[in-house]
RNA sequence: GGCGGCGUAGCCAAGUGGUAAGGCAGAGGUCUGCAAAACCUUUAUUCAGCGGUUCAAAUCCGCUCGCCGCCUCCA
């Protein structure tokens, strides 16, 4: 069995062989930080955060490095707007970025390298472009030539004829070829500056990603990863920089995460149709995001909906409600002494279930990191486990220990695909609580009315007990009778 | 215009040559005074349409229709 991942450069999947042997370097396009991130940003960085953790499970050393580029125009220009230090605007987003992703659970990864502390590395790049005729410098800014890159568009599989023919490129003065693109910009009053040999200035966008990984991961290494529309240009610069400078190979596979939609419509700024991470998470639980995101595969779109969350929160409920029933029966349970020792049916499949489960999901999650078909394979032991649990009264030993290991291997697939770490009755506790908090009546009047209704259920006066039990399912509050009495939740 | 992707049940979604995973919703059952909740069972002779290749196609090829993305900053 071997991991296949989709190589965007070669368009197909292809087996995964490491650079060395029992490791693997991967390089992530982290933000630009001059504002907050919105779900498109949530769904690359979970992704990412999937393939790294199961990197790790599948037994390699994997070296992490997701960067901030915290220098841009974008920067630049939020600050004027503000009035503010460009570093003022970084850190602020910096800080926000890291606080969504603590939020949305994400692994930390082995290096989080900023552009402006590898401003050395960069200069460096560029002086080895110059010289070897990639670049020129043009008034202060410095150039890459793409005609000088034969390669050039490898990734994207488009043509320079074609690009340059389209109206919306721009002839710069200062370039010899409209297609070619910024390495250095040189400084405007007021605007951040570094020396260089160029004067005073600053990095284009692009070669911060090239500094930053070949410092880390060297010259060559196998994962590069961001959303599909870092395709071109960002990654196809990138090429063309560091295999420009360094004469070899860049990185063995690119992947690429497809977007997050709005009703089926790309999210935009200019559309209105744009969710930042934080507005998401005050309208639904973390968890339930990351579950949503990982039931698809991370090349598809996915529709982003008010309607498809809850559907996933549904979905997510389902497994986390076997959970709970399965840590209820190990804590409370004694095991019976009985002499029969025997599984049942449902024990026997569950048994077969769990045999599975490991190599099914590695299967899955072998083949491009399929996480949809992964949570599949889940989603049918939770099946033969509640049907096992349905029918085991007083376990026997044999039973307990096919429970606790169920259990055991849900924590275990959980952590590589950052699921079900929340303690279960607490996660339901939690979920169940945030819907409390949209209901608009008292929980003291609802237990009232409880105490009301158990009352003339007692005198068998089922009318007026019928009648509270709809007057408060008006009111979104769904009443759960059982043995032990009447509990309420929010619908 | 150039390049690329997608179209699988009411909805979401796996499946890229061997006879349609899974989730949500719906229906039936267990339970219940009746219900709800929970659990169980069940739900596509068929994969946008039409042709072709093959013993065999949702999967490969061609055409048609529909939707979307990139080509400008973008995860």
């Amino acid at each position: 069995m071997a991991l296949r991942v989709y190589n965007t450069l070669s368009g197909e999947k292809e087996t995964f062989v490491p650079l060395t042997p029992g490791k693997a370097g991967m390089y992530v396009c982290g933000v630009t930080v001059y504002d907050y991130c919105h779900i498109g940003h949530a769904r690359a960085n979970v992704v990412f955060d999937i393939i790294y953790r199961y990197l790790a499970y599948a037994g390699y050393d994997v070296t992490y490095v997701r960067n901030y580029t915290d220098i841009d125009d974008k920067i630049i220009n939020r600050a004027i707007k503000e009035g503010v230090d460009y570093r003022t605007i970084a850190d602020r987003y910096i800080e926000a970025f890291d606080e969504d992703m603590a939020r949305l659970g994400l692994a930390k990864p082995t290096v989080e390298p900023k552009a402006t502390d590898h401003i050395g590395g960069i200069i460096g790049i560029i002086e080895t472009l110059i010289a070897k005729g990639h670049a020129y410098e043009s008034e202060g800014d410095v150039y890459y030539a793409v005609d000088t890159f034969p390669e050039y568009l490898k990734l994207s599989k488009r043509n320079l004829e074609d690009m340059q023919a389209g109206a919306r490129v721009e002839i710069g003065e200062k370039k010899r070829n409209p297609m070619d693109f910024a390495l250095w910009k040189g400084s405007k009053p007021g605007e951040p500056w570094w020396n260089s040999p160029w004067g005073q200035g600053r990095p284009g966008w692009h070669i911060e990603c090239s500094a930053m990984s070949m410092e880390f991961l060297g010259k060559t290494f196998d994962f590069h990863g961001g959303g599909k529309d870092l395709v071109f240009p960002h990654h196809e610069n990138e090429i063309a920089q560091s295999e420009g400078a360094n004469g070899c190979q860049f990185v063995r596979y690119w992947l690429h995460n497809g977007f997050v939609n709005i009703n089926s419509e790309k999210m935009s700024k200019s559309l209105g149709n744009f969710f930042t991470i934080r507005e998401v998470l005050d309208k639904f639980d973390p968890e339930t995001l990351r579950f949503f995101i990982l039931s698809a595969h991370y090349r598809s779109p996915i529709d982003f909906s008010d309607q498809n969350l809850d559907d996933a929160q549904s979905g997510l409920e389902r497994i986390y409600s076997c959970l709970a029933a399965l840590d209820a029966l190990l804590l409370k349970t004694e095991p019976t002494t009985a002499p029969d020792d025997s599984l049942t049916p449902a024990a026997a499949d569950l048994q077969e279930k769990a045999d599975q489960l490991v190599p099914r999901f590695v299967e899955a999650m072998d083949d491009d990191f399929n996480s949809a078909q992964a949570l599949g394979v889940l989603f049918e032991t939770v099946r033969s486990t509640n049907r096992f649990l349905a029918e085991t009264g007083a376990p026997s030993p044999a039973a307990l220990s096919l429970a606790a290991r169920i259990r055991q291997l849900f924590s275990e697939l959980g952590s590589v695909l950052g699921l079900f770490g929340s303690g279960p009755a607490e996660w339901l506790a939690a979920v169940q609580a945030a819907k409390t908090g949209q209901i608009d009546i008292q929980p003291e009047d609802i237990e009232r009315l409880i105490v009301e209704r158990a009352e003339a259920r007692k005198a068998k006066d089922f009318k007026r007990g019928d009648e509270i039990r709809d007057l408060l399912l008006e009111k979104g509050i769904q009443l759960l009778d059982s043995a032990q009495g009447t509990t309420w939740k929010a619908k």
